[in-house]
DNA sequence: GGTTTATGATGACGGCCATCATGTTTTATT
DNA sequence: AATAAAACATGATGGCCGTCATCATAAACC
């Protein structure tokens, strides 16, 4: 009630695309939003280039999504989403033993490439200054990656249906490939240093 | 060269202040921002608030600071003294032996008060995104860190010098408080249930 | 084939941000 | 006592942000 503008008179080139497409360009925004947020954080990047990053310009945005938090909750659930199935789903070699999955964690690879990785260590500090969406979406994802990493490794489902020795392992990943990304840029030395150290140790631990 | 503003007109109050006040301002600008941005992030705190915080206007800052990273990087530098200063001093009952440490770097308290508490785990993932000074500063940091760990408690030092069994530790403490903050809010039982579980078999863990 | 529907492009709004120019007042120096 | 230096308050500037109003267009449905 406030905007008496004459905008949109001249060269409104609108296109109104099939439904199909318009489902597609939602899920391009969403997995546009999930990489986006992993690499800079949920403050760290605008509507406009997420929709940029999508094919699409700005304004769209609110026709597909209540808010920019409604799209962060969303795709943080994606985020889940892919790295779980890609856990549940042990398509590459790390399903196979815990070994293998510790050393695809914390790799060189995972280590750089925030934007594709898990979401747990991509987000940790940032989740507790967003909305309760936003919030919700993580623990339930967190939930979900404990009971897949402990229904996948049998050595770390305790004996009383506990979940603590797949939980410690889960900290120590995650905050081992946190530090290490931290570190990274300034000291190598030092995050390489901390990716070996959680590696070797987490495979030490004794067996339940 | 280009305001040709015609401000301070009126009401300028000014206060120029004796040599060690201003020194005395100048650190508790440093104060309010460790404090500020390990609650909210870097990028969640504006340069006007913190000198509010202070006590001062927002005009004075940079008289005082190069930039905002500037100031980032010395407050980061700040938290981290602050928190190996304790944990060196040992002052409390948390530096007498590691299962005390435990509890207190994974209690309710250390939980809700991201203020004041380790900047490790307050800023882990913004830093990756950060200026490089603040990232030399957070890596200085962590080393001193590790170091003062394996130095208090010698089960975490390793036979052959290394500091792997410190380091991962660390990593367990650090991913573990962070997953409680970031699942508090949602879902409280599964953030007690990290701490709980991290601290159980941190304490369980073989001795070297 | 005509009507309805809704996608998404354009552009505007107000708010917040980092940074800086200016001016006043007081301390420090000579 | 006079002068230089410096601290800090005021306020401006340009840029980016989330959000929204408007509307051309083409798909969906009858």
């Amino acid at each position: 009630m406030r905007v008496r503008s004459t905008c949109g008179r001249e060269g409104a080139k609108a296109v109104k695309v099939t439904r199909e497409q318009a489902a597609a360009n939602r899920a391009a925004i969403v997995k546009a939003a999930a990489r986006l947020f992993r690499e800079r954080g949920f403050d760290g990047v605008g509507v406009a280039e997420i929709m940029k990053a999508a094919g699409l310009t700005h304004g769209g945005f609110y026709g597909h999504f209540a808010s920019k938090d409604a799209l962060a909750a969303e795709a943080c659930g994606k985020a889940f989403g892919d790295t779980i199935e890609r856990l549940e789903a042990g398509r590459d070699q790390a399903g196979r033993d815990l070994g293998r999955f510790v050393e695809t964690y914390l790799s060189d690879t995972h280590r750089s490439r925030r934007d594709i990785g898990c979401p747990i260590a991509a987000l940790a500090t940032d989740v507790p200054r967003q909305e309760p969406g936003v919030q919700t979406s993580y623990a339930e994802g967190v939930d979900r990656f404990i009971d897949t990493l402990a229904a996948r490794f049998p050595a770390l489902a305790g004996a009383g249906g506990d979940r603590n020795r797949a939980i410690l392992v889960m900290s120590a990943l995650v905050g081992g490939l946190a530090l290490a990304r931290a570190t990274e840029a300034s000291d190598r030395a030092l995050s390489d240093e901390i990716l070996a150290a959680v590696r070797d140790e987490i495979t030490k631990l004794p067996r339940t």
